[in-house]
DNA sequence: CCCCCCCC
């Protein structure tokens, strides 16, 4: 019967190798009563035939195995799963995971072979102290009754399974094919120490090394609050495992910020690990890091093979059964891109920089998304490019809508994706033709997200722009008249301001909003455009973007040209002139010197796409007949 | 130890 145990197995496991299933007989088990609210867990004394090992604990969702006396003394048990950490004082202890009874020790009846006992491991091998002390925080089960030992067994299916059928997780850049996970895996490099998988890492454990890619790398921020004030940074670590998110405060800012680079791969070992709060970031890991100061971190020289970011994506047509607030990874074709505007925030009275641009994937859904800031003023959706963004902020607003915040990770064209060449060649086929659906829900202006078209005849007799208010509507028009009477000014050189500047005279130019004075400036437009479809007409003012669309100028080119060829300069209006395009509008009524009437803003212009526009009619037409 | 990411 000793011949059923698997004999040298807990030596193994004990000095760091990971056996597959090793069957063991269960000796003596001792009840340890609970403390304050973590549940009660039993100690076990194990042998392999060999020898016999006390630090050995039974993960509390086993508990009842135990309680229903299944697993007695004596019991032959094999350990599916289990984890073996070095807790504090470098003691090795053994965590069973998963435990399938196979002969209950009633029936065997016997201790099976002689087993010597195996003394504490420890690293330093000078404290033979010989209770095995539980870090306060051993794993604690959880609401639902899954432990993180639930979650680690998650991870080795995900890793195990063959691939799923999402076209999401085919472009997926792991390329760890030849990985395998067990309790404690630990793949070893030549020449060294051996390396911890990001996946293998517990709060439980102290001593481990991984070796990672830097997929995510946040600027650094300051924060001030009641419980003090600094300043950090945070970097996600990618292997072929899984991610982390790691985060470095004050000093650590200091030491590793710079080091750190984005794409590059370093060891890291000995960062406090803690349980991660899913509600600040989608890494997938239960866990994440903050260095400290026993923190090492250094770069590997190596050449490695390691994957990328790590992409959850979620298609558009999916985002509905997701928590309002969560984030999310989408990846998607930009189909259309407003520019660049301002909003005021409501608690720091701050202007803020914003661009909303719409995101559509062959869900046949699209999306409006909104970027902030620089992101927002550096933004270019010039050739519907794929993006693909990775911890948006999923909203309600308008149904679902997205925000791409500063920890987001942002790829346009990813030339590393299988489903962004899905979705490239998907959209320059079909997609592009296609009518979407948007969604609808709460706080989606005039008509609930969708398009409100509107006819110019209809903007009138409608009272759109009358309210409190502005309303959004969209127009097919054709552009019957520019002004271009100062269409042009001199702004403020500073990447995101936009300031008209004033001329000093002496070759110098003075922004207001940035108190500096400049010798150089940019070209902005601000263009009054008069649009008209067969019911009416209607001036717009078409800002940089729109107006380069409907000149088919760039602004720097269009000014440069206004003081050194005026003919040419005409001639661009001229060719301007007579073409359609689908104009997004924002009507307000405003008020200047006593005089009240509408101001309609260009929010966006497209070319029309005429497979759209048509599809469009045939329904209006449709609707008719009805 | 952060975790703000704004507006309609």
């Amino acid at each position: 019967m000793a011949e059923q145990l698997t004999a040298g197995a807990l030596e193994s496991i004990i000095g760091g190798e990971s056996i597959d299933n090793p069957v063991l007989q269960v000796l003596s088990s001792k009840r340890i009563s609970a403390q304050g609210s973590t549940a009660d867990r039993y100690r076990l004394l194990l042998s392999d035939g060999e020898t016999s090992y006390s630090h050995a604990m039974l993960a509390t969702q086993l508990n009842s195995l135990m309680e229903s006396g299944e697993m007695d003394n004596l019991a032959i048990v094999k350990v599916n799963r289990y984890l073996c950490n070095t807790i504090q004082g470098d003691k090795r202890v053994m965590i069973l995971l998963d435990v399938a009874v196979l002969t209950k020790g009633s029936d065997v009846g016997q201790r099976l072979g002689n087993p010597q006992q195996l003394k504490a491991q420890t690293a330093s091998d000078k404290d033979s102290h010989h209770s095995a002390q539980l870090p306060p925080q051993m794993p604690k089960q959880e609401a639902g009754g899954q432990s993180y030992m639930g979650v680690v067994s998650q991870k080795q299916n995900t890793n195990k399974q063959s691939p799923p059928a999402n076209p999401y997780k085919a472009g997926n850049a792991n390329k760890g094919g030849n990985f395998s996970m067990k309790g404690s895996s630990t793949p070893t490099t030549p020449g060294s120490t051996r390396v911890h998988t990001i996946s293998s890492l517990t709060p439980y454990q102290n001593r481990w090394r991984i070796r990672a890619r830097v997929t995510q790398k946040g600027s650094v921020r300051t924060w001030s609050n009641s419980r003090g004030e600094g300043k950090l940074f945070s970097v996600n670590f990618t292997d072929e495992s899984g991610e982390i998110r790691a985060t470095g405060f004050n000093e650590a800012v200091d030491k590793y910020y710079d080091m750190l680079e984005m794409n590059k791969v370093y060891y890291v070992s000995r960062g406090t690990l803690k349980t991660a709060n899913k509600q600040y970031s989608n890494v997938q890991n239960d866990y994440e890091m903050t260095f400290n100061q026993d923190t090492a971190i250094e770069p590997c020289t190596e050449e490695v093979d390691l994957p990328g970011i790590n992409f959850q994506f979620v298609a558009l047509n999916e985002l509905e059964s997701k928590a309002a607030n969560s984030l999310v990874d989408v990846i998607g074709v930009v189909k259309s891109c407003n520019e660049v505007g301002t909003v005021t925030g409501k608690q720091s009275q701050k202007e803020i920089t914003k661009r909303d641009i719409t995101v559509v994937d062959q869900s046949g859904m699209s999306i409006s998304m909104t970027l902030w800031g620089n992101d927002a003023v550096t933004f270019s959706g010039d050739g519907n490019p794929v993006m693909a963004v990775k911890g948006a902020r999923l909203s309600d607003y308008g149904g679902r809508s997205l925000s791409v915040l500063a920890s987001s990770q942002v790829l346009m064209n990813p030339t590393d994706l299988k489903i962004a060449f899905q979705l490239r060649s998907w959209f320059d086929t079909e997609g592009q033709g296609m009518e979407f659906q948007s969604f609808r829900g709460e706080g989606g202006g005039g008509s609930g997200g969708s398009t409100n078209w509107m006819t110019f005849a209809d903007v009138k007799s409608q009272n759109i722009g009358g309210g409190e208010k502005a309303d959004y509507f969209t127009s097919k028009g054709t552009v019957i008249f520019l002004r271009k009477e100062n269409c042009m000014y001199k702004a403020c050189p500073t990447e995101s301001c936009n300031k008209k500047l004033i001329d000093q005279g002496n070759g110098m130019f003075r922004c207001e909003k940035c108190s500096r004075e400049f010798p150089n400036f940019k070209w902005r437009m601000i263009l009054s455009a008069n649009l008209a479809d067969f019911s009416d007409n209607q001036w717009v003012t078409c800002f940089q973007e729109s107006a380069e669309l409907l000149l088919g100028k760039d602004a720097q080119e269009l000014g440069d040209m206004k003081d050194a060829d005026e003919a040419a300069f005409d001639q661009v209006f001229q060719d301007a002139m007579f073409k359609p395009y689908i104009f997004k509008l924002r009507a307000k009524m405003e008020t200047y010197n006593d005089e009240t009437r509408l101001k309609t803003i260009c929010v966006n212009a497209n070319p029309v796409n005429w497979k759209e526009y048509g599809n469009r009619l045939v329904e209006e037409i449709n609707k008719l007949a009805l």
